[in-house]
DNA sequence: GATAATAAAATTGTTAACAATATTTTATCA
DNA sequence: TGATAAAATATTGTTAACAATTTTATTATC
């Protein structure tokens, strides 16, 4: 019970914890590109020695999640138009691949697996809870690459989700137009059931060229507090 | 004239460096899966201190080029059968949509480009210079990605490349029939220069699948003296 | 000679201290 | 008041020392 009740920024985190709060952090918008992410700040607030920060900031420039300039520290990265391009033209040729392998292999639990995925995520939306339903909408296409079992392409879906929203903050704005539409996944579900390749990757393509066709303006935004954004969390266990 | 006759041993590598020269022994097949690195030794040899040599195998470790495992160090990648297989067949996604691209926007120069480079693969084949021709093969298909211009896509090619030789040398062994075919080079790019997709796909696809079918068996191969084997190699730029 | 126990050496993991560099604040001057 | 220079502070980069763990070598026992 009380090792339930210790605050976040008591804890005691390990280099993959911080690490994928961090990412987390990138995913949820609240770190934005061009934050700056410094090393003591960030030692102090996750409770643990500079070292592991270092290392965590390394693995992250390695992802090109953060920017790191010698001896000006790291910032969350900024994508160029031309890399948020080439990043949305490489997810419509891997989400196409996943529906190809998912949809020959996919079984009747995997169809209703993510039919209940789509009802969790309609209803977040219809009661307003977007940071929740946004949530459920980047585990659709998670889950798609997972039921799918290449590992390899896995990982770079997972690679190209964390990379996504610096894309859209850095070019497009926060903007509920630039999510994706909960209709859209429906169509897709419906096609993997049916087994229509051509169609689930027909809607798929729509659904990221609706997004991906947006991206040339470039509105700035401020940034905001770090300490307030990155407050730690409660590690928690994937679902 | 004094600092270019520095022998390798004695110059001081920055982190890339260092990075860059143990992907490419893994390249060469002088680093094979299982290795183990010990981080007193690489510091010894590439004349930097330790903590260097920790951040590049952290790199390494989040790229899977290197497992490490807590107290136990680092060791060169030994990916499973799936592993290869998946590998492999997302091999197959990204060299595709490159070739789209490419072809999409291949103009007269990269067929000419092409061309010289698959001379220079003919030719170091004809000599027996095995080594070379390993190389350039290799540079072949990071040269089309290249001209395809897409960063990520390139990214991720560049990615499978490293990891390629590990599910090669894990699983297959070194044979001169587990590596590209030069005829297929030459057919992909007239291919290109005749615009036409489907056949550049088909022979690429036929091109990957003649090594792929074969990862199933599990040859051991004894590991091998580090110290002999990743010699630091004078700092090249590339071509 | 084989095995187990112990000791020694090697290796990995962590840390605080200090150096180097950049940024912010303060003082000075026109 | 604004611009510039100097001083102070903050931040990043590096290092050696030490702790913790693993591996290897040596010794003891059967």
């Amino acid at each position: 019970m009380a090792t339930q009740n210790i605050k976040p920024d008591q804890a005691r985190f390990s280099e993959d914890d911080v690490l994928r709060q961090i990412e987390q952090a990138v995913l949820d918008h609240r770190l934005t590109p061009g934050t700056k992410l410094k090393e003591v700040q960030l030692a102090t607030l996750f409770g643990v020695k500079r070292g592991l920060i270092r290392k965590v900031l390394t693995r992250l420039a390695h992802s090109r999640l953060v920017d790191q300039t010698p001896n000006r520290g790291a910032t969350v990265a900024k994508p160029s138009v031309k890399e948020g391009q080439d990043l949305f033209a490489t997810r419509r040729v891997i989400e196409s691949a996943i529906l190809e392998t998912l949809i020959s292999r996919a079984e009747e639990q995997h169809v209703e697996q993510l039919g209940r995925m789509l009802d969790r995520e309609q209803k977040a939306y219809l009661r307003g809870d977007t940071e929740r339903a946004l949530a459920l909408s980047v585990d659709f296409h998670r889950q798609l690459a997972s039921m799918a079992g290449n590992s390899v392409l896995e990982e770079y879906l997972n690679d190209i989700i964390r990379r996504t929203p610096l894309v859209i903050l850095t070019h497009l704005g926060v903007d509920e137009h630039n999510r994706c539409r909960n209709q859209e996944h429906e169509a897709i579900v419906d096609a993997i059931a049916r087994r229509d390749v051509k169609t689930a990757k027909k809607v798929m393509n729509q659904h990221l060229l609706h997004i991906e066709s947006k991206i040339k303006h470039k509105p700035e935004k401020p940034p905001a507090d770090l300490a307030e954004l990155l407050r730690p969390r409660s590690v928690e266990q994937p679902s």
